[in-house]
DNA sequence: GTTATTGCAAACAATTTGCATATAA
DNA sequence: TTATATGCAAATTGTTTGCAATAAC
């Protein structure tokens, strides 16, 4: 049996790892344990996260400045989304290779949730053209009182 | 003849005035110079603008202080949306309380504009019943390549 | 051997806060 | 008169950068 989460964390990983070799770059300790922590992220994480979790484990680590630096690298590389609820950090998540995406609910608590709406997701197409524009991507944020 | 967007803003300086004041919070020159420095503008503006705007004025001034207390205040009572492009500054618009609302496009070069569509909007409705969720608002945040 | 990558610590930028003063109600 | 709002400057927080040391290729 496939576990489609476990699966595509394991293409992006792949995905991520012919990207940056083949854009002539070094696989280091420090990069890799940044992309493996967020290939086993299924959630948004802060590069404070990362560096945090990386500090806890024995087997990776890296610097803050080498986080920061990893998630640029990963991010102009269109390999992971950074996403910024208005909280003024930065969170960040790995960019399904396979096109795949989801969106996210901010709860009035704070607390942010993925989610993914087929019909939502048909309502942008066609709309580059109807408003004249070369459209490469789209996020939605969802605003939710979180039920007492 | 109506213009609209002056008869938008009159309405949301209106609007907000009755809030406050509702809310037993005093008209002061700092916060009703913000106030009605947000009501003249169209676009998103960050805190500094507005600062700069202000210290440009003889009219009228704030300190940065009480620029960023005022922002904080009007979200509170959802009288402006913060918007965060990711480029590390929060930008503020005023909400129309007539309910209408609009979303952004954030170009390659890093320029934002406004942007809305009732197709989209429409895709919105019955969303919340469908993920179980309480919705209280939403954004859209395009992105876009700049056309050579 | 070269050159990218790292860690550290210092630098930065946006935003927040403490406190004494000013002012709207 | 009294509590809210303000300005200033200092403090915080998230992020970036310079540089010498390190490690990939």
């Amino acid at each position: 049996m496939r576990v489609a989460g476990d699966d595509c964390h394991r293409d992006w990983l792949e995905h991520t790892d012919a990207v940056l070799r083949g854009a002539g770059l070094r696989t280091t300790a420090g990069r890799s344990a940044v992309v493996e922590h967020l290939a086993r992220q299924r959630c948004l994480v802060t590069a404070q996260e990362i560096v945090d979790a990386l500090r806890g484990d024995e087997h990776a680590s890296a610097s803050t400045a080498t986080v920061y630096r990893a998630l640029e690298t990963l991010h102009e590389f269109g390999l992971v989304r950074r996403f910024d609820a208005g909280e003024g950090v930065a969170r960040y998540e790995p960019v399904d290779p396979s096109g795949d995406h989801h969106h996210h609910i901010v709860f009035d608590d704070g607390a942010v949730e993925a989610f993914s709406d087929r019909e939502l997701e048909s309502a942008f197409e066609g709309l580059g053209e109807r408003l004249g524009v070369d459209l490469t991507g789209h996020d939605v944020i969802l605003r939710a009182r979180r039920p007492e």
